[in-house]
RNA sequence: GCGGAAGUGGCGGAACGGCAGACGCGCUAGCCUCAGGAGCUAGUUGGGGAAACUCAGUGGGGGUUCGAAUCCCCCCUUCCGCACCA
């Protein structure tokens, strides 16, 4: 017998495959496209199970859809600047360019050594300048339209990293990095007007049925869309010099809020400002404690924020609109700035916050909306009653139910000029400027006679300098480099400085799926022609951390791109697969917990087709698993054992002249192998191209196994074992035939799981082309179709016989068969059959009693 | 608190509303072996029975249905996301 060695079969493969350069593509209209791609990696320096899971995933899909004649883009790169590169430069003195690129060398190998079949060719790595020119093009495209900007604005900034961080990438008050909690800083910073296409986002998410349902609805609670109304209430004795102001800016005669239930309005009962609102330091002008307090607040971190509600009096007042009332203007710790208008209107009697804020502070509860079913009232309230009702004490709108109350009363306060209906959402401008040195320089120089300047096109990329010492101290290590920093503006030659903040590097994973479509242009980011052929991402595959900031993110770049020429489509992936983590010890692998499993000692005890094949049949790729050795074992045991039972029929069925199969001469049991083998292909094939089963498509493989050991155990030629030689040979064509469909198919099938140990195979079975792109086997549901059929039959609902019958017998005769079944006659003995349901030919169900 | 997903043998996990536990791991027995931690064959949800068969069974409780792991309602548990968004 052979000996089955996968490692050396591994490296034997996988020189073939990259000698031949076969996976590498280029657009073709002749053939439909398939574009199947992983989240590019941050290179960390060890590739773990864990993320090669997600690899392997893509690589079963893209592998299969090659043997379906799909003209398939599988390509790989690197998310390869950010902090722990320069974190590492500050500890180690490694520039983050030799420690990124070293990384990828040795991630790359063993990406190869796991034989995924990337179209290396299309390699990409963020942190070079052949790639990141085109972030800067990108953003100046985005400056010219007004959706990149900058402001001066309040930033979430980690002491720790020393950067700014997204609201996106602060999680619980705390740096999505490091877990240090952030705190606020003003700085003037660069934004992605991306709420300009909140709505856009928003309604897309409709038109994405291959994602999973979870991932929609976290996106849209992250945009966060809600109807409401904005509301001016009037300051009550404002002095003439601030209500004079108000005209001339700085100063304001009223105070507006948002809010959802301007219905409620007749309850409201004071107004609450954040601490950051304007008209804190205005009122303060004339109370100086004021401020103190409101800067109290303001130094609060959001945790203390959100410990309690505190607040306080500013003793000014503002009339209620509807109600004519002067009404308490207070100052709330919990009022958040930069949602709505930064104020709110307090109505204890329906909003549970509003109904704590009052009891602390002994506030006044007037109850507005009535519920039809139990009349509260404010004396005996115990909480807000924030649902549906009817309303009181609201004047012209008693009566009305609360929606109806919504309507007019929104409609009122725009034709009285006192507000309008409006669309708030929560998600914010994206801020990208990070104080770092790993990332893509902005380019925008600052003139002191031109002001803002953009870099011109032909001068990109603005490189990023080399610095050699990194101190992780001061500002932006740019700002460090004079020859940097200082430039000539180019509009009128004058001197000027550079932008010295980078990127954040989410900007660089907005769009290098587009980038893979046409990775070495020069002029542009890509060919619009080579991204309408590839684009979209037919199949996407990723951790869901990344459900909201990157997939969001790529959402919104494709619509810009599309606004700038470049796209045609709004919708960057297709299906997203979202894959599940793997846990050793039942903790996710890191480096810190010392449960890694790393792949290079997997790929040396068992070769790269049991590890492949143990991780996708596991479990469904969206679980996340637990590692174990002996779950790879046992998969190395199904491999060694179709490698056996391969070769003890190789000389058999190999090569060339053997009879096709036909089903009039078959006996029962090759008819048999021939039905399960048809069978398996069908499973196999819906398991892997629609239902992403992975592990279903595995198992239906092991039965054909099992199957093809029963059948050889009836033949001459004996089943596969070490020991035994066999028998005798096999000379009967329609056995030979049998075989040969079922043992081909199963190679073929294999190949997507196991390429290195099916290629082999194949070579075994005689064939002289290569496994890449050999065709799918052919699914014949009329060789699938069963002659009988196993029909249980149910008495009151419990299984009592099973009647094995030809397949098509009639509703009648079965119900007949069945009632005169031995074991059902015990059951319907001595009662009144009520009733027999013959369940599309397949199950008979009787009813007694 | 809100939203989402899930709860099935000793374990990982299968089951268009139609035979619960496919497939694998582990375990048991037999065969083969100098030996085996290799391989082949068989068995493996629990209770009763020599067996045929039978009773119970998919987190708990109700319901819809001839028929529910699957659909509906209530509850419990776990995981994930969001969390003063007015």
């Amino acid at each position: 017998m052979a000996d089955y060695r996968p490692q050396h079969l591994d490296t034997k493969w996988q020189q073939q495959w990259t000698s031949g350069g076969v996976f590498e593509v280029d657009i073709d209209p002749s053939r439909p496209k398939f574009y199947c791609l992983e989240m590019f990696a941050y290179p960390s320096g060890h590739a773990h199970v864990g993320h090669v899971r997600n690899y392997i995933i893509g690589d079963v899909m893209a592998r299969m859809k090659r043997m379906r004649g799909f003209n398939v883009l599988h390509p790989f790169g690197w998310d390869a600047f950010g902090l722990p590169a320069e974190n590492a430069a500050i500890k180690t003195g490694t520039h983050p360019e030799t420690s990124t690129l070293g990384n990828i060398a040795h991630m790359k190998g063993q990406l190869q050594r796991l034989g995924i079949s990337y179209a290396w060719a299309r390699e990409i790595a963020t942190c070079l300048p052949e790639y990141y020119k085109f972030n800067q093009w990108i953003f100046l495209k985005m400056y010219e339209r007004g959706l990149a900007y900058r402001r001066r604005s309040s930033v979430n900034w980690c002491p720790s990293c020393k950067t700014v961080l997204a609201n996106e990438q602060v999680i619980d008050g705390a740096c999505w990095r490091c877990g240090s909690i952030v705190v606020a800083r003003d700085l003037e910073q660069w934004f992605f007007r991306i709420t300009q296409y909140a709505d856009e986002l928003l309604e897309g998410l409709e038109a994405l049925p291959g994602w999973p349902e979870k991932v929609v609805v976290m996106q849209r609670n992250w945009i966060g869309r809600s109807e409401g109304a904005r509301v001016k209430f009037q300051l009550v004795g404002e002095p003439r010099a601030a209500a004079a102001r108000s005209t001339a800016g700085g100063g304001t005669a009223h105070v507006e809020v948002f809010t959802t239930r301007i219905d409620t309005i007749y309850g409201a009962n004071f107004i609450v400002l954040s601490p950051e609102h304007p008209l804190v330091e205005q009122f303060a002008a004339g109370a100086s404690d004021l401020s103190a307090r409101a800067q109290a607040f303001r130094s609060q971190d959001r945790e203390a924020r959100m410990a309690g509600k505190e607040g306080f009096d500013t003793g000014r007042q503002a009339l209620n609109p509807f109600t004519g009332q002067p009404v308490p203007i207070w100052v709330g710790n919990f009022v958040l700035a930069e949602y709505g208008t930064g104020a709110v209107m307090g109505v204890p009697g329906h909003d549970q916050r509003d109904f704590e804020f009052a009891k602390a502070y002994n506030l006044p509860i007037t109850i507005v909306v009535q519920p039809e079913d139990a009349p509260m009232s404010s004396a005996t309230l115990t909480e807000a009653h924030e649902g549906a009702g009817r309303l009181v004490n609201s004047g012209e709108y008693d009566g009305l139910s609360w929606t109806e109350a919504n309507r007019r009363m929104t409609r009122a306060a725009a034709e009285r000029g006192i507000g309008e209906g409006t669309v708030q959402y929560r998600l914010k401008d994206w801020g990208i400027s990070r104080q770092r040195y790993w990332g893509t320089p902005i380019p925008i120089i600052y003139c002191e006679k031109d002001g803002v300047v953009p870099a011109p096109y032909e001068q990109l990329p603005v490189e990023l300098p080399r610095v050699d010492t990194f101190t992780g101290l001061g500002d932006s290590p740019l700002a460090q480099v004079p020859e940097f920093v200082n430039v000539t503006c180019p509009r009128c030659g004058g001197p000027a400085r550079r932008e010295t903040d980078t990127m954040d590097t989410f900007v660089d994973s907005s769009w290098y799926f587009l980038r893979f479509t046409d990775p070495t242009n020069v002029e542009i980011p890509f060919d619009p022609a080579a991204a309408a052929y590839w684009m979209p991402v037919d199949f996407y595959s990723g951790g869901v951390e990344h459900a909201i900031l990157h997939l969001l993110y790529s959402r919104f770049f494709t619509r810009v791109l599309g606004d700038v020429g470049l796209v045609t489509f709004d919708e960057p992936f297709k299906r997203l697969l979202t894959q599940g983590m793997v846990l050793k010890n039942g903790a996710v692998m890191s480096k810190s917990k010392g449960n890694v499993v790393d792949p290079d000692d997997m790929l040396q005890k068992y070769g790269a087709d049991a590890l492949r094949l143990y991780v996708m049949f596991v479990a469904p790729p969206e679980k996340e698993i637990e590692w174990s050795d002996a779950g790879l074992e046992g998969s190395f045991r199904f491999l060694f054992r179709v490698w056996r039972l391969v070769d003890h029929w190789a000389e058999t069925i190999g090569g060339d002249g053997i009879p096709a199969c036909d089903d009039e001469t078959c006996t029962e049991s090759e008819r048999t192998l021939r039905r399960k083998t048809h069978d398996t292909i069908r499973r196999v094939t819906t398991d892997i191209e629609e239902r992403v089963h992975l592990n279903t498509a595995v198992s239906s493989l092991m039965e054909l196994v099992n199957a093809l050991y029963a059948f050889s155990e009836t033949t001459r030629h004996g089943a596969p074992t070490r020991a035994e030689p066999p028998i005798g040979r096999v000379e009967r064509p329609q056995t030979i035939a049998a075989l040969r469909e079922a043992i081909d198919a199963l190679v073929a099938m294999i190949a997507p799981f196991a390429p290195h140990t099916a290629e082999e195979l194949w070579l075994m079975l005689g064939h002289t082309e290569g496994l890449t792109f050999a065709p799918w086997p052919l699914f014949d549901p009329e060789v699938a179709r069963a002659d009988e059929i196993v029909v249980p039959v149910q008495v009151n609902g419990k299984v009592r016989a099973r009647l094995t019958v030809a397949a098509g017998l009639s509703e009648d005769e079965l119900r007949e068969r069945a009632l005169a079944d031995p074991v059902v006659r015990t059951h319907t003995d001595g009662k009144a059959i009520r009733k027999v349901v013959v369940a599309n030919g397949t199950l008979v169900s009787v009813v007694v009693s």
